[in-house]
DNA sequence: GATGAATGAGCGTTCATTCAT
DNA sequence: TATGAATGAACGCTCATTCAT
């Protein structure tokens, strides 16, 4: 009799090859899981709320696709980091200068938090109400997560010399939450004029970061 | 002649003035809740746990002391709030200027992180898990919210020729997003130096701030 | 050590001789007690209802003055019925023949509706929602029943040869239950002309229980 | 496209085509609530007593199959009116007369009355306990309600000049008022003779409607 | 690949009542 | 005579998940 094993006989599982009809699938539950989370809040996004939001008759479909809650969040949360990136990432590798990646990276999320506002009130609801296992951060598997590549960023800039002094670690995370808090404003206030945001921030932390002319 | 009182008969309410015996009930439910919340997150703060965590046979005496659930969390926000003012307002009235306010606020604030990191957790996480009602600020009565109060500073520091020319709001936003981004590095690495944490955001902010020696 | 008493210690009984002021609390409680039930219904009419609308600050003054929900229920009953009879009784002591006390009973007893439409609400709420404990009626000690008392002036009218034979009880049950129907409508159409409602019952159980003319 | 479906995902609307399986398990339910309500009364028929009478493991298979007490509540008195009707309706179709009409449903209910006692309790106890929304009868959709059938049939019998002049709606309370008082009187004595019950209301009602002989 | 049926645990809340002054 | 404080039990309901096709 089978007791532990980890997903049940005749199921795909979160890994490893799943046919086209399934991705599907699961590509729709993921989009409704993203708008669930974002409208009603993390707590109040009940698998019988997703799979009603897709049209979907029985939350059981939910729990084929996915081995549990926890598999879904990781896959929603994994979506949106890669829509994020897929925007960002062309843009940023225009650039030539730490500086100049700063302040595009600023504006191109602004402008992904523009076009996609659930998938990132999805993320920070998960990441907000998701317990940090020890060590391990919920979100992602670390090295790859934007406060790391964000650090990396400031790193270099520092390395050529454009950056002045400073912890990178706590300036990678002061500018995500920098630009978190933007998207809690534009709940609060959906007139908000992003544009004028993120020339806010790009001046806020190109004063925060550039050595000072001698 | 009172109709509609909203209070059940026969238990004290949230308003007016409570005996002793009722307020140091009160006082340890909350303290309780503050914990459970700080450590278990909102979601798993339920009643069972914050009752037997207070050493208290049975959840009824929590709605017996608090009107509901609701009423307990505004209870907790409001105890997280009124201890971090308490802490921090003295030292800023002894401030005489604006940048130096600005570098006591920061600095202050990670004091009272050190000391108070369950008050500073349970204010965070209910801020994340409550729904703002639309145009209310779901934690304070907004006008003497910890960014209302920040947006004054900076707007008084450039009224006097400190600060350079900003969005107060954007300003405010950042930097009580950055020291909230501290609590959360804080639970992910208890050894955090929050003393060089400190110093690394007065420095941010005060070149973010600054108008520019001419 | 105390077990199975009845009554604590230093509290009134339902029985026995009260003090005034005792005795006008205990009336009072009654009061908002039938306005509760008549109101809310049985089932919502709880202590913590009925102590707020008495202006009473603990439920605890309710089971000081009642040994239970029980005996504060009985009380109402008792009330309720007290008043009908006081109001309905002369009337009826002033008919001479059983047809007029008849048509006097339903009259009489519908002007009490208009005027204490509370107090029969509350009481039919009571009957309805009060388990008959194996042969004893919860409302009343049976003999004294309004029902029972009916029947008494049926079989009277059968004695003196102005009512035909028929069953007193089927009749007095029937009556009962028409005049409480009445109740119901006024419930649910509050500017129902009790006056016809009334002149169309006597001539109903006129004919009903007249003997035919020869 | 379905936005604000009313029922959760996953689980059976009370409307709409339930599978072969689904429709025996909500009988089985609501089989078991009326006996419930009938036996225990409408406060103490609770979800976990209704689930232990079915043989059920968890009340969660009720709220699976209902979407709330209300739904169930409907459910149950939707089945006593049906059961009832399809008992009664051929009979009183077979009947040409008004008057013979009113003496075949007096007949025929307080038989029903005898083979289905629980029904007819459970819907008492629902009728005295649901608080009628103004102008809302939560029993029934008013228009199909027993007694605005009695009234129409009151009405016809005066068209065709069997019954005298009085109010139909005063008749047609009264009536559905007496036949329910048999019900508590069968309740209160179960040996009561439903026959001779029902050839004394039917006199009752006979003399009552009749116009007099000229 | 998909589904209906079923489940135990937990939620916040309300209940009448008792304890101790 | 009156009261605040405290209590265990029960309520309807929602949760993610498992069983059996």
């Amino acid at each position: 009799m089978r007791v532990n094993a980890p997903a049940a006989a005749g199921e795909p599982s979160a890994t490893g090859g799943q046919s086209v009809a399934n991705a599907a699938r699961r590509a729709q539950i993921i989009e409704s899981a993203i708008e669930c989370i974002a409208e009603l809040g993390y707590a109040r996004a009940s698998f019988a709320q997703i799979a009603q939001r897709a049209g979907i008759s029985s939350t059981r479909l939910i729990s084929y696709h996915f081995e549990g809650k926890e598999d879904l969040i990781r896959a929603v949360v994994h979506e949106a980091l890669r829509a994020a990136a897929a925007y960002m990432h062309p843009l940023l590798q225009a650039q030539t200068s730490p500086s100049a990646m700063l302040a595009t990276y600023i504006t191109s999320n602004l402008d992904f938090i523009r076009t996609h506002p659930a998938h990132i009130r999805a993320v920070l609801e998960i990441a907000a109400n998701t317990r940090p296992e020890p060590g391990v951060s919920a979100v992602e598997p670390d090295s790859a997560s934007p406060v790391a590549l964000l650090e990396q960023l400031f790193r270099q800039g520092q390395e050529v010399g454009e950056f002045r002094a400073f912890d990178p670690r706590v300036m990678a995370l002061t500018l995500r939450a920098a630009i978190d808090a933007a998207v809690g404003e534009l709940t609060a206030r959906p007139d908000l004029d992003l544009d004028a945001y993120a020339r806010e921030l790009v001046a806020l932390f190109d004063r925060a970061t550039r050595k000072e002319p001698t």
